[in-house]
DNA sequence: ATTTCGTGAATGAACGTTCACTCTCAGCTC
DNA sequence: GAGCTGAGAGTGAACGTTCATTCACGAAAT
């Protein structure tokens, strides 16, 4: 479709692909997407194709690494910000709102593909295990305690979060925006998990 | 692969087939899995499995009324039992730690199957809004409400339920069991949701 | 001159679906 | 009872399509 565009690296390259492909993923689903299809949405050829990816499960592997990089940017970000507190609530609530209606479909798709293929189920849980260091990090900073302590207290809280993100992204793309009522819900419910940590600063 | 069982009605058999495919669904996703695949499962070749079922999302149409009828029955008992809420509460726990292993896998296919295939996709609206219906029928009995006044109140929590219920299903069939930390938020978070509601009884 | 980037036809397997067919058996006539 | 009938349950080969993957080959770039 688009213009091969003359650009930079392999890795760039690489970007670019994931980046034109992604739609038909969400649509069609890991098996549904066919090769060809993958193929004529980055504007390539199939042989072409498999220089990049040598199979369908990689595809899926690279594009939750690109999702990944770009939510850790996310969290060094608001790391360093002043109020981490409040830049990490602002993100979650962002994230249900903002670009859900593609993520969730993919999320669902591959929350689907994770139990059947392993390499993607240990790239999925890589990812949720990263998001919960991060997410055990900034409640450490903002507790003022060390990271073992802060993960001890905050693993149950920090898995929660995900699962919640998720499960709203993928309920956002099945049924559309949530009602205001599941919406408040939501947010009292991550506000309430937020405040609790918050509460529980370490005394001096 | 299994006898026919001499066994009596149509209905009764497809519930017989349903049954016996429902693991090749949840393992192989919606496009994995193969008609040859499921007429073998089911014990019969593929011409007569088309006798049965008109097109592989009729099947999966077929296996979420199955299921919701399951549900519904549940829900009968709740509803007459003398403590509604405790019954409610321990179904949903229940349904959490028990049966999930292979449910959450179902899900999770069903999920991303629904928000490709129209045909799936109302069938899963139409059941969770069958649940909710049925969730905000207890509460409003709970609270000493009418239906359509705990409708106005309730419809949040009942959606938020059913998304966690989701969540948790689906989260342990790709994890495995749920970390204690995780299982700790995840009743805190729903004893919350049904405390607040009954405290929350009409004043006479 | 060699590596990289690109093509798209070819291949063989597997897919969803159809179809012509067999088998079984209850109900009917004689 | 013997013989016919037509409907329901069941079969599996066959059809046309699409799939993932390969490969022989051309164009550009180093």
């Amino acid at each position: 479709m688009s213009m091969p565009l003359p650009s930079a690296t392999a890795e760039v390259r690489i970007h670019e692909i994931l980046f034109s492909i992604r739609q038909v993923f969400a649509e069609k689903g890991f098996d549904g997407a066919s090769m060809q299809d993958l193929a004529r949405s980055a504007g390539m050829s199939v042989g072409n194709f498999y220089r990049y990816f040598p199979s369908k499960a990689a595809i899926v592997q690279a594009m939750v690494g690109l999702d990944l990089a770009e939510i850790e940017q996310d969290f060094a970000e608001i790391l360093v910000s002043s109020d981490p507190m409040a830049g990490l609530r602002a993100k979650i609530l962002s994230r249900m709102t903002e670009d859900c209606m593609d993520d969730g479909q993919l999320w669902a798709e591959i929350t689907a593909a994770a139990i059947r293929k392993p390499e993607i189920g240990i790239a999925a849980t890589q990812m949720e295990a990263t998001i919960v260091a991060h997410l055990v990090a900034i409640f450490a900073r903002v507790t003022g305690r060390d990271q073992s302590q802060a993960e001890a207290r905050y693993f149950g809280h920090c898995q929660m979060l995900v699962m919640l993100a998720k499960a709203v992204a993928m309920r956002t793309s099945q049924c559309g925006p949530a009602s205001p009522a599941l919406a408040a819900m939501v947010v009292q419910t991550i506000d309430q998990i937020l405040t609790e940590i918050a509460n529980d600063t370490a005394e001096s």
